[in-house]
DNA sequence: TTGTACGCGTTATCAA
DNA sequence: TTGATAACGCGTACAA
């Protein structure tokens, strides 16, 4: 790799000239030298090195997407497809506007933290986060950062997120199943802070205006620990009987119920209906297609990235508190019990 | 961030002593200042400036991971469910390895090469390449590589390649169509290079063996620009009639054409039977339960980060043709014609 | 055992 | 209009 030096050298000049070539302050150099500089840079196709960018401008380009990941879990967040379209898009908007991304995934926030400051990371990316990590971050790391899906007090006054009304995705989903008829509804995840605590306020709250009584047996509650996952979804699949239809927090765990009730002879929609969350192509390819609440990942990922690297320009954005709403896509996998 | 000269100030020694002590070159350091420093260092939390280091060292601990894409696809990369398996698993073998991802895609070669050395990549792990881009690649960056799934002759005997067999893959699934008593089975792709080239073959070869012959219309070749996606496979919907089977050269591919004929009335195995390649979470996912061969995409971007990490360090593998087995998981969507 | 000084590639300041 | 030179933070050869 050709250095501006070496450059400078052959074309015996100084390095000033060659960098001011490079970063077009041409007020300041003769049209000829210009042309010479100019051409040669094409010709050994000089690219600059970005460490050495780095450490004299105090900036990395890099922009960091914090994952925090569960070791135990049955499958890797980059085999989920809700935080892979949520990352395409990510990505996509950070190489167009000239910025690389880093993926630090860990289960391990001082990790992470140390990860971050190691490269001097621009701007910060956080999601798929227990509450109080965000707050960690915060306080170790002192530049730009954007949330995605928080519920932290603390830490919505104090930047911005980028959201989901994931409390009337929930209520709108619940309601519908209720004007199709069903009053048995289960409420199926795998936790019940962040997000799913949103969630689950929408499905009692939709409960409780149609005056149906809940009772936590109506908490299917999933553990997704990878010797668990399996014996946990033959036990909900056993308690399923008791409900007309199932609200699951994600289309992954709608389709992998829906498939082992099926599996068990139990059929969708006829003796239960199943909505999911999220949209996804799992439950656009799956058969019958799945009726749930559709929110637009990958947008949101490229909004999330996009007000990040304004952010980090110094443009302050309209709101610090973006909320996106999603809505009701219904198909195939919620019986109408009444007219 | 505090640096190490501030340390050395604020301790009254040198940089070089501090350094020694973070290296663990300790032999050269009294016990003392050891302790003295170390003690520090947790104190206030020391990381590295990586920057600075890369530029000392001329090493930058980032292993870069070089996707080709193609603008005109109805989905990204990052949402391709094979592609995000191996992801995970070469993110996993980086990050234990003590290394950094940093991942590299776009439809412009040369806006990657560029990338690249920027960074001043450590390594690079090639996948979903047209041919002679690989060899554009080589061209210009001349540290270890590991490609994946590459079958391009001029690259093969110079570099390492983790691959998969892939035409005794597709062999083997035909060979089953066919014991299963059919006879009519097409082959289904988007592009006729590199791993379905392969697949192709193995496809030709089990039809040969069997004295059934081949025509150009058992090529189902489809079209998977987001505005044709749609089109196309309908297109090959009419057209399966004249077939009891269908090969497909991906579990994606299989799912979508799967749905798509049941959503016309078409039963799959009944009215029609399909393979599909690849074996992941939505061929696993959907019902009827997909026949398909199995790879361990995981598995082997984890050989993949692995190898290239050795051979970073001056570790030579034991054999630069890697080569995999794929093997048929019976499921459901095969109809046995003939006992 | 410890410290000085230099180089890595780039940018920025300031003098010529 | 151009060129020296210092600075960024780290690692290391070599001197003390």
């Amino acid at each position: 790799m050709i250095t501006i030096k070496e450059i400078a050298r052959q074309l015996e000049v100084s390095t000033t000239t060659v960098s001011n070539v490079i970063h077009g302050k041409t007020k300041e150099v003769s049209p000829d030298t210009i042309q010479k500089v100019q051409k040669f840079l094409e010709e050994v196709e000089y690219v600059p090195n970005i460490s050495a960018r780095n450490l004299a401008q105090n900036e990395s380009k890099i922009i960091g997407i914090v994952l925090k990941s569960r070791q135990d879990r049955y499958i890797s967040l980059l085999q989920d497809p809700f935080v892979c379209e949520m990352l395409s898009g990510m990505e996509n908007a950070i190489r167009e506007a000239g910025y690389f991304m880093m993926i630090y995934m860990s289960d391990d926030i001082a990790e992470i933290i140390s990860h971050i400051s190691t490269w001097n990371v621009d701007g910060l990316l956080l999601f798929c986060m227990l509450d109080d990590d965000g707050i960690r971050v915060t306080e170790k790391y002192h530049k730009p950062i954007v949330f995605m899906d928080t519920y932290a007090e603390d830490v919505l006054h104090k930047y911005v997120n980028i959201g989901l009304d994931d409390e009337k995705g929930a209520y709108d989903a619940v309601r519908y199943l209720i004007e199709c008829g069903h009053r048995k509804i289960a409420f199926l995840s795998d936790n019940n802070i962040g997000v799913d605590q949103q969630r689950f306020r929408g499905y009692r709250r939709a409960l409780k205006e149609a005056g149906i009584e809940y009772s936590d047996k109506n908490f299917l509650m999933l553990h997704t620990e990878t010797e668990e996952i399996d014996r946990s979804f033959q036990r909900i699949a056993r308690k399923v009987s008791a409900f007309t239809a199932v609200f699951c927090c994600s289309d992954l765990f709608a389709i992998q119920l829906m498939n082992i009730l099926q599996d068990q002879g139990i059929r969708v929609p006829d003796d239960i209906s199943i909505v999911g969350f999220d949209d996804n192509l799992y439950g656009r390819l799956h058969r019958p297609a799945l009726t749930t609440m559709h929110q637009d990942a990958e947008h949101r990922g490229r909004m999330a990235a996009r007000t990040l690297i304004d952010l980090i320009k110094g443009i302050q954005p309209e709101s610090t508190q973006i909320v996106m709403k999603p809505h009701l896509v219904i198909r195939d996998t919620v019986k109408r019990l009444k007219e």
